[in-house]
DNA sequence: GGTAACATGTAAGCGGTTACATGATTAG
DNA sequence: CTAATCATGTAACCGCTTACATGTTACC
């Protein structure tokens, strides 16, 4: 066996245990509540991920049940922490790639009769509300992180948001007049 | 063998097959000119599910060799056309899930010097500024599709740029002050 | 006494990418 | 002559999801 190698997924779980996520379980959940609008993790990844962080000294783990439940946490090693920096650092590819089935939907609704294509766009507009609204009801939470120093958190949330709501505003736009679309800034 | 059923991809190649993408190598290239931005896909999908749409009957292929180069080129059945159809009304989840590595790395940022940091911004802004650019050197095209009754590609097209500008100007607002991004409206 | 949340894990399978293999044609 | 583009395909592998399996504890 060469030296361990790890992938994206892995380093998120680095990246949340040192963000005070300290079992399998809350490091799921607190990836559900942070960084979910761009990234998702199941269980069946984070568990093998976590006993080879530790396996390669990334991590260090001890089992610490709430009484017959058995459980284990884990903390962040100095190695760990280095290896995280070392990610982030990383010049690497990172392209933007999206893949919506919605969209692609939408893109061929030509093929379909305007009732139908309304309630497609109708769909993918609710879809970008909702979602604003969720996202802002983390923010309070990310800007008072934001005020103790972390202001990345919010940085990426302010983003995602951002982009919700311009295509909520394109959707809307459409449905007002689906001609009028190419007469834009 | 049951009836056969077909995934995203699938519908994808069937869907570009009628808008006059007649062989493997024109539906990748069409997709790489319009849906790139929300859909890859690779030729080692798109033959396999060629051949998948025409056992099925959806699509209809003859050899159409230029010279000794061999080529194959489909054409979509009627009964193709009713099943993208049915696809497109077709109710099914479709979240929105973005899998990005550089909205991660942005988001564990704080762990890192604030010039590392700086510089990992830069490079998300860039690349959403470089993906508008592409964007709008489509438009044409498909603003002439538009007169011509196509509307939805401009419109997926419109979205993909409103929501890249969307980022690109959170990346510029956070750049000139970090802590200023908190007094929103 | 039941339901929701806590907690950890495995097995199978899907969808997709990468790398490879092959060869023809066109433009410089 | 050589590079780019056209054109089709396969094999191996990876990452991830789904479904399953198991059991505990807290709350109503």
């Amino acid at each position: 066996m060469g030296p361990a190698s790890f992938n994206s997924s892995d380093y998120v779980v680095l990246g949340m245990v040192g963000l005070g996520a300290r079992s399998g379980y809350e490091i799921k959940q607190t990836v559900e509540l942070s960084i979910r609008f761009f990234w998702t993790i199941s269980p069946a990844q984070v568990y093998p991920s976590l006993g080879k962080l530790e396996r390669a000294g990334l991590l260090l783990g001890r089992d610490e049940p709430q009484g017959n439940r058995p459980r284990r946490v884990y903390e962040r090693t100095p190695a760990g922490t280095l290896a995280l920096r070392d990610w982030l650092k990383r010049a690497e590819p990172m392209p933007f790639e999206l893949r919506d089935i919605a969209m692609v939907k939408l893109f061929f609704a030509d093929a379909l009769e305007s009732a139908d294509a309304r309630q497609l766009l109708a769909q993918i507009k609710s879809r970008s509300a909702e979602r604003v609204v969720t996202l802002e009801a983390i923010r309070p939470g990310a800007e008072e992180a934001a005020r103790a120093g972390s202001t990345h958190p919010l940085l990426t949330l302010e983003l995602g948001i951002a982009f919700h709501q311009a295509m909520l505003e394109v959707c809307r736009r459409f449905e007002r007049c689906p001609s009028e679309i190419t007469a834009r800034t």
